[in-house]
DNA sequence: AATCCTGTCAACCGCAACCTA
DNA sequence: GTAGGTTGCGGTTGACAGGAT
């Protein structure tokens, strides 16, 4: 972030490029001073020529405490991976399941180092890809957003409330997510949310039991053929539910996924 | 030494979801 | 119900560094 050196582009009144140093000690004290949020206050309370975006940005992807730099462990890595099979291009969750990396390292990451493993691996690999029998498997995608006092009567995503469902298979082999409409209690529906990451993974794990277990070439191309369901979308919504009134505790469903996961 | 190429990553942009009056 | 404002996310871009030629 601190990159001083290079010339600052302009448009109109607002600073855009890299941020210098002084701008970084502004915007920590502003932050430090009246907290995280109202971000489009923020520009004026630190007195910097930045539009709140940016402000937003520098912060939660450079100068929050405890950013974690440098090289990602195998162990990242490795999560990465099973997130990303599992969650689809959902950053910001995958970034929240690894401690002092920003959606946006996670990102570059995965665009930078990943994505390219899987799109193009060495050329001695890519006959042993071919000979492995390729599956389909759904992509969860939570649409992560902030939850309002006021909003946690609102289903999570716009459909109808959605309480209860059971990961199911076609005629076709294709996965999808069977809807009940029945309203459970809260103590259930967090149950459900449970059992659902539960199925899901069970799902998972009988397509490619060790697909993400060791990263090697011959176990990608299973991580290449990602589907994204609708019905999913509004299974996920399983995992809030009332009571749950945002992502604190859709995280603590997290947490269950988390412990599945190892 | 100069130039080109490629990889990395910080930062921006557009948009959908959400909030509030 | 709705319009305007705000927030947060994911995709994309562009500057820079380092390696290859």
């Amino acid at each position: 972030m601190n990159t001083s050196s290079t010339i600052p582009k302009s448009s109109g009144l607002v600073r855009k490029g890299a941020w210098t140093e002084e701008e970084d000690v502004l915007l920590r004290k502003c932050i430090e001073k009246f907290g995280e949020g109202k971000w489009h206050q923020v520009p004026v309370r630190a007195g910097l020529n930045r539009c709140r975006k940016s402000c937003r940005l520098g912060w939660l992807n450079y100068l929050r405490p405890h950013i974690k730099r440098g090289d990602f462990s195998e162990d990242e890595v490795d999560l990465i991976l099973r997130l990303h099979k599992l969650l689809g291009n959902r950053w910001s969750l995958i970034a929240g399941r690894l401690p002092g990396r920003t959606a946006n390292d996670v990102k570059n990451y995965w665009n930078t180092h990943l994505q390219r493993k899987l799109i193009a691996p060495p050329r001695q690999e890519i006959r042993k890809c071919r000979a492995l029998k390729i599956t389909e498997n759904n992509i969860v995608r939570p649409r992560p957003r902030t939850f309002s006092n006021n909003a946690q009567n609102i289903s999570w995503c716009s459909n109808k409330s959605i309480t209860n469902s059971t990961i199911d298979k076609d005629g076709s082999n294709n996965e999808c997510i069977r809807i009940n409409d029945k309203k459970p209690m809260a103590e259930e529906s967090r149950h459900d949310g449970v059992q659902w990451w539960t199925s899901l993974l069970a799902n998972c794990n009988e397509n490619d039991e060790t697909a993400v277990e060791n990263m090697s070439y011959d176990k990608l191309p299973s991580l290449l053929h990602e589907e994204i369901s609708p019905t999913i979308n509004g299974g996920i919504s399983n995992c809030m539910q009332e009571g749950q009134t945002g992502w604190d505790d859709f995280s603590v469903d997290i947490d269950h996924l988390w412990n599945l996961l190892n």
